[in-house]
DNA sequence: CGAGTAATTAACTATCTAGTTCGTAACAAC
DNA sequence: GTTGTTACGAACTAGATAGTTAATTACTCG
């Protein structure tokens, strides 16, 4: 029935396990937050044992710091493909914004880990060298779309590339960092699929709007 | 020197200490988080002892619950407060957003409490029927403005009241729920003093520019 | 094939933590 | 004062939890 592989599947394979634990651990942590999970309930999870955790990352918090670098590490991954470059500015700005909130949308736990990670006053963030000089290149995409944008006179007000980056964020991680209180005052479920493209909508021609500006009256 | 009260302070103060209870519990309960926050640690930090928190509150959960129950209901008084009728839409609208900027900056801890709550699935604010039954006026107050803008047709992008809302709190909450990490990448403290007028415009440029629409091209 | 190393397991421990027990003291009503 | 009730405190407990110890098994390489 099963073929033995020409490679026979290892009993013991180091590097398969580390990922398997990291995997568990993330969707545990995203979970229960960081005090919240249990080091017993991620091991039991998985088809090793605690000591494991301990023999390739040493503590809780090490693998809590080795979980959040992995899931930066693949965000800053994703966002090194986006291609706006070669649009218009005012398209460019939207179409960031909108792959913004699609970006939002597929990684919805790791939202939640950054959520975790501020109520934490991003204290393990700071105690990761791999996350500290994670200067993220998509304020130099923004800024140069501003800058082109300004030149051609599409944007009139006068916008910093951080505070655009912010707003942007702003409305596609509350979308679904803040989705289970929001749900719960407004009977609205923000993430769920009949207001996926209207609000997707809504952050590019928020984005466009602002910086056209106009808005303000003698 | 220091006189007797004809009401002498009494030792034994039911309202007090309950109220003090909740009081530090707020506090530790945003430091930590709800997994992270030790009854232990609430009591030690006030005159009285773990019992009462138990006598007045019964468990840790409800304790928490109760904390909840009362940050919203400060917040739900405040926005009681709000008076922005006689405004134009447009300046209506632009201030309304302008005071929920406002209002998140004074209530801080409120943020990161709802935060928390956020990655416990809101399942505390659910088990409230105290909070569950919260409609918030707010979509009132907004669904008019928005009504008298369109009439007026200041406002050309048709746009719904809670959708409308959430992109102001977003606004608001994300600057400060998300200051740690944000600060951590791109160096920004975005609830410093320095920073806070020019993102407070921002927030009403930005809904403002919205539902004038007229932000897509031909 | 034999020795050394890397990966893995099961059982254990010290500590921490939510929740309790039981007794007592202040207050109010009469 | 006496009595009943509300508010309070110190010490305790049962269970949970992060982290360890030490033995064992698979794998590698000469």
């Amino acid at each position: 029935m099963t073929p033995r592989p020409a490679v026979p599947e290892r009993q013991r394979d180091a590097d398969r396990t580390r990922a398997e634990i990291l995997e568990v651990a993330q969707r545990e942590f995203a979970r229960r937050g960081y005090a919240g999970a249990r080091v017993d309930e991620i091991a039991e999870s998985m088809r090793t044992t605690k000591r494991m955790i301990y023999y390739y990352f040493g503590s809780k918090e090490q693998l809590y710091i080795a979980v959040l670098e992995k899931a930066y590490a693949e965000v800053r991954e994703a966002e090194r493909l986006v291609d706006v470059e070669h649009l218009a500015p005012v398209e460019a700005i939207r179409t960031l914004a909108e792959l913004t909130f699609d970006h939002h949308d597929a990684h919805r736990e790791f939202i939640t880990l950054v959520a975790i990670e501020n109520i934490h006053r991003a204290e393990h963030i700071r105690k990761s060298e791999v996350l500290a000089n994670l200067g993220t290149p998509v304020l130099d995409l923004i800024g140069r779309i501003l800058a082109a944008g300004q030149a051609r006179g599409d944007f009139v007000t006068e916008a910093d590339a951080i505070d655009v980056h912010m707003m942007i964020s702003a409305f596609c991680v509350f979308r679904v960092s803040n989705q289970h209180t929001f749900a719960a005052l407004f009977d609205r479920d923000m993430t769920a699929p009949e207001h996926r493209s209207r609000l997707r909508r809504m952050v590019g021609e928020m984005t466009v709007a602002y910086l056209r500006g106009a808005s303000t009256p003698s």
